[in-house]
RNA sequence: GCCGCCAUCGUCUAGUGGCCUAGGACGGUUGAUUCUCAAUCAACAAACCGAGGGUUCGAAUCCCUCUGGCGGCACCA
């Protein structure tokens, strides 16, 4: 059996990654781990109107965060380099020429401004907007190398401009079977005849996969489901070619809550995002995993590890899902929880216990106290979803508060505030006191204690108190209290 | 418009002809706990399996039609 390789093709077009790549990024690394086989990435950067400076390293950077690491790329080479498609233009010229020659592609030099009236003309008469073949049909046309020298015949410096076209045949259909779908075909009428060399020497997306893919022996295609009605010109250059063709499965589509495809207007998109949010690169790969694919023994939660033992590529669900942010703010929680409560039970669990610690340490940029954040986080822990939400719950153990929730009552404070003066600092003894103390003054024990909340901590909604105050020390309090 | 993919609770899904009065998870609701909020525990509501036809003793599961959603139809990927 041939070996298996797997890929993800990503184009520096965006901001960062984008979650729906970091999505199919994971299923072909975990098909790529669970066969023993290779995981590449290629950086498809072949539309230099759309390049965004810098994308490349933060996809990169993204994909490491996320902890799904690649065997060949552009930044750490392989057997096939290079890995970048910009650097690889005179391969697709060549194999594009080598299409013209077995005469099934051809150099057109139709003009922008034909194309856009054939299209507007097609519009116009409902037809199917498709090439309509102008330079496949004329004879004189056939080579660049003769047009050009007439152009300079007639007085022109200048070589006209060409892109070649994939010449699709005009009949029967193009077969090809989908790992998760079954077989799926079209009729060859209604393929394009699709640019596989645009005019500035740059191959399109579909010359440079197939050239690439199997240049680079990649033998299991998984793509997102955007995909598919591409697949038969793919299929026809490898036919084209004279190369087998890999294994395809293309993946559900991620959606918008209103089922729209995944886009940055209406959801976040990019895995910066859900760093910079505090989300944990587990949780998200394991949330990432459990979308259209279930555990075999139905777990929600488990590591990337776990999913190489038992994943099945077959078994993946082909229905389009919402992503379900709360979803993953839940799992991003209990593997907060998790890897912080987990008692010594053994050396891998103590670590990771205070993992978390270091993490929000990071988070912040070394903004808090590392040995603060660890007292504090066994208040704060089952009350905060990510990274982000712990300045919020234990801010005040760092910074006085500035604003207050609402204002004090002060008549209730100075109950609290005078039994804390003369109060042991323990959580027990100061509750036992404050309780006596608003019992005696014919108070609600509870509305004191929220009283003092807020002047302690500025808001009405915070870890333990009692605890919090233990932490913060006798001082601190009272300073605060007056 | 044409082509293609898809269709089970609000969301992610289990289910591959009888074990389904359709199971789980998130979210929601209620209660317990409680100094707030969480966490935790308990319980509840929530899909007549998109619609209509078949096939079969029997269908969420197989077939057909329709409808709906989504995707694609560039010298973008």
């Amino acid at each position: 059996m041939k070996p298996v390789r797997t890929r993800i093709a990503p184009s520096p077009t965006g901001e960062n990654l984008h979650i729906g790549n970091a999505y199919t990024a994971l299923i072909n690394y975990v098909v790529a781990r669970q066969n023993n086989g290779q995981f590449i990435i290629r950086i498809e950067d072949t539309d230099r109107t759309r390049f965004v400076e810098g994308s490349e390293t933060r996809i990169l950077e993204s994909l490491s965060w996320l902890g799904i690491p690649h065997d060949e790329g552009p930044d750490n080479g392989g057997p096939f380099t290079p890995y970048r498609q910009s650097d690889r233009l005179a391969i697709y010229k060549q194999y594009a020429e080598e299409l013209v020659k077995k005469d099934h592609a051809y150099y057109c030099f139709c003009t922008p401004e034909r194309l856009s009236a054939m299209r507007k003309d097609q519009e116009a008469r409902h037809e199917a907007p498709k090439y309509d073949g102008h330079c496949r049909k004329v004879e004189s046309r056939k080579s660049p190398a003769r047009n050009a020298t007439q152009s300079v015949a007639g007085g022109k410096v200048e070589s006209e401009k060409y892109v070649i076209r994939l010449k699709v045949p005009e009949e029967g259909t193009t077969t090809f079977t989908d790992l998760i779908r079954g077989e799926i075909s079209f009729e060859n009428k209604l393929i394009d005849d699709q640019v596989i060399l645009k005019s500035d020497g740059y191959p399109t997306y579909h010359l440079g996969v197939v050239v690439d893919d199997h240049l680079m022996e990649i033998s299991h295609i998984i793509r997102g489901e955007e995909w598919i009605s591409s697949t038969p010109k793919h299929i026809l250059l490898y036919k084209f070619f004279g190369w087998e063709p890999p294994i395809y499965a293309h993946m559900p589509l991620l959606r918008n809550p209103d089922k729209s495809k995944l886009s940055k207007r209406k959801n976040p998109v990019w895995v910066s995002w859900y760093k910079e949010q505090g989300f944990l690169p587990e949780a998200v790969v394991n949330y990432l995993a459990t979308i259209a694919w279930t555990h075999p023994d139905g777990k929600e939660l488990f590591t990337i590890l776990e999913m190489i033992r038992v994943f099945d590529l077959k078994k993946i669900q082909t229905t389009a899902p919402v992503f379900d942010l709360e979803k993953l703010r839940w799992m991003n929680g209990e593997y907060l929880r998790r890897s912080q409560k987990s008692p010594a039970r053994n050396a891998t669990q103590s670590v990771a216990g205070g993992k978390v610690k270091s993490q929000i340490f990071d988070f912040y940029h070394g903004k808090y106290d590392e040995a603060i954040i660890e007292k504090t986080l066994s208040l704060v822990i089952e009350r905060i979803k990510t990274l982000g939400e712990y300045e919020m719950m234990a801010g005040f153990f760092f910074e006085r508060p500035k604003v207050f929730e609402r204002p004090i009552n002060k008549k209730l404070l100075t109950i609290a505030q005078e039994t804390l003066e003369t109060c042991i600092w323990n959580h027990d003894a100061m509750e036992k006191a404050i309780r006596e103390a608003a019992d005696k003054a014919k108070m609600k024990a509870k509305d004191v204690f929220m009283e003092l909340r807020v002047a302690v901590t500025g808001k009405t909604v915070g870890p333990p108190l009692l605890e919090s105050l233990e932490l913060l020390g006798k001082e601190e309090t009272l300073t605060r209290l007056s």
